[in-house]
Formats: C-alpha cells, structure tokens, sequence
DNA sequence: GATTTATAATTGACGTATCAACAGTTGACT
DNA sequence: AGTCAACTGTTGATACGTCAATTATAAATC
C-alpha cells in the first residue's frame, strides 16, 4: 500500500508537468496567468491578496505574474484609494479578448484529452484531488503553528 | 463540462506544489530526489539517461540533482567503461541508510493523507492519471513531430 | 493620541524545472 | 579510415515557484 501512495505523489508531479507544458504550448499562456486572467473575468476588481487566496501559490509569485501580465496590457493594476496598502487588478479589452482567442485550443485541447472519460470519472478525480489538497493543507498548517 | 477540465488542470497544479512541500517538510528531501534514490536503490547501476526515462524530467536536471545528491555522498557516478558517454550512478550505503531513516516519517505521513480512502479509490486515480500523464505525453510528442 | 500589531505588496536570494547550445563519444555508412 | 548522424551528459539562460526581509499602511490596544 505505501507503494501505491509514493507512487501517487510522483505521478502527480509528472502529470502537472506535462499538462502544463502541453498548456502553455497550445494556448501559449500560462496556465497559472490563465488563471488569473480568468478569475478577473468574472470579477469587477480583485486585490493581490484575493488572487493568492484563489490560487494557493505564494504573494511573491502573484506579484511577478501581475507585473508581466500588466506589461502585456491583458490588466491593470491601480491603489486602492480605500486601502492604500492593497493593490486592485482589473482586466483590460485586450485581456478578455486573449480570453476568448484561447477558447477554441483550449476546447480542442481539453476534448482531445479526456474523451475518452465519463463526467463522473472526472468529478470522482475532481474530489478526490480537492480532499486530499484540504488534508495536505491542513498538514502544512499545523507544521507552521508548531514553530 | 469545459469547466470542470480546466479546474482539474489548475487542481493538479495546486496538490502537487503543496504535496511536494509538505514531502520535503517531513522528510527533509526533495520528492525528485527521493525518487532518484529509490531507482538507484533497486538497481545495481543506472545511466542518467535511464532515470530520465523513469522520472520523465529534463536531461538538465538530472545532471543537476545527481550532481547534488554525489556532493552529498548519497551517490557516486562513474564513466561507464563500456561506453564513454555514459555515466553510471551508484547508490551508497550512505544513501541506503537515508532511505532507511525516511521511511517511518513517510509511512506516518502518508498514513495521515489517505487514511480516510479505500485502496480502491487510490488505485483508480492512479490508473486515471496514468492514461491522462499517456495522453499528454502523446500530443507533447506530436508536437514535436511537426516542427 | 501614541504605540503596537497585523496586513498587503514588493524585492532579493534560492531551488528546480525547461530549452538551447555545446563537447565528446559511439554507431552506421561509404 | 573518414564522414555524418545520433547519443549522452553538461552548462548557461530563463521561467516560476518558495522563503525571508522590507516598506508602507491599517487596525487594535493602551
């Protein structure tokens, strides 16, 4: 059975490497910037600390992905004048239109990988990878009250 | 259904960054390098090349890490006399007692994160992310195929 | 109001993955 | 024996994640 699991934790790895290549390589952005252009597509304007909270990835990390994205026009950031220590980031026309660019490779893409699947397959996977993300975080967090 | 796809792409993203930290945080090493270690420990002798195979990550860095792990006389490399390009890489007792030493913290570890799924459900994730890490690999190759 | 604590974002340093280029070697072919 | 293609491993540069330290600001406390 311990083989099972070590196995499991490898094997994610080599899954999320590749999936992000091939990402990255079909819709040449990404997945972690697609991400984040998405999350502000559905919002008015979101803080740096909300994307961080979404995302679960380090504020350092938010920060250097933003920068770039707000080089390449696809977002603005601006001060909060109610807040002065937050940051909002909203998303420009040109970043909703690489939104929409993106949809057809990424349907192709996403049909071509799992057509082979039934919807339950994937939610069976989909809560399977949400518990076991809430149990490994509770794990990190407990390590962090210990210090 | 476009939905939960993407979802699961970033989900992947967000288990395997918090299971490998929380893997190095127990173990006080990388989940790479603990799988290279684990190969040597089954073989007698293995080429970088193999354990690229078996890894599935760049040629670069497993130069590096088996760079690291020899520095850290886990391991030792050779020319292979049989073959000048090759560098054959040898487990040391050193390395066997590291192997040795991580794996009740690892049991306990892992015991803590599934204990709560049937062998079943582990069995048919693993299986899942076996064909979709397949399925990956096949369109990354036709990629290449066409450049 | 003054002080302390907590928060948000940023920057530097580092670890680990990728690609590209390279050096040296082997295998296949003439 | 000479040439070319393929192979193996290495190195430099880059991308992207982490942690730690920092700055500025807001919230809590006295």
């Amino acid at each position: 059975m311990n083989h099972n699991h070590t196995e499991l934790f490898f094997l994610l790895k080599q899954v999320d490497l590749q999936l992000t290549q091939l990402f990255d390589d079909k819709l040449d952005i990404s997945l972690t910037r697609y991400e984040i252009m998405r999350l502000l597509h559905h919002e008015e304007a979101v803080t740096q600390t909300y994307l961080q909270r979404k995302l679960m990835i380090n504020q350092a990390a938010i920060t250097r992905h933003v920068k770039v994205l707000e080089t390449k026009e696809l977002l603005k950031r601006v001060r909060n004048p109610d807040n002065n220590r937050e940051v909002l980031v909203t998303v420009t026309s040109k970043g909703k239109d690489l939104l929409d660019q993106c949809e057809l490779s990424k349907v192709t893409m996403m049909h071509q990988l799992f057509e082979n699947y039934t919807d339950e397959d994937i939610d069976f996977v989909i809560n399977f990878l949400h518990s076991l993300k809430s149990a490994s975080r509770h794990m990190l967090d407990q390590e962090e009250e210990q210090t």
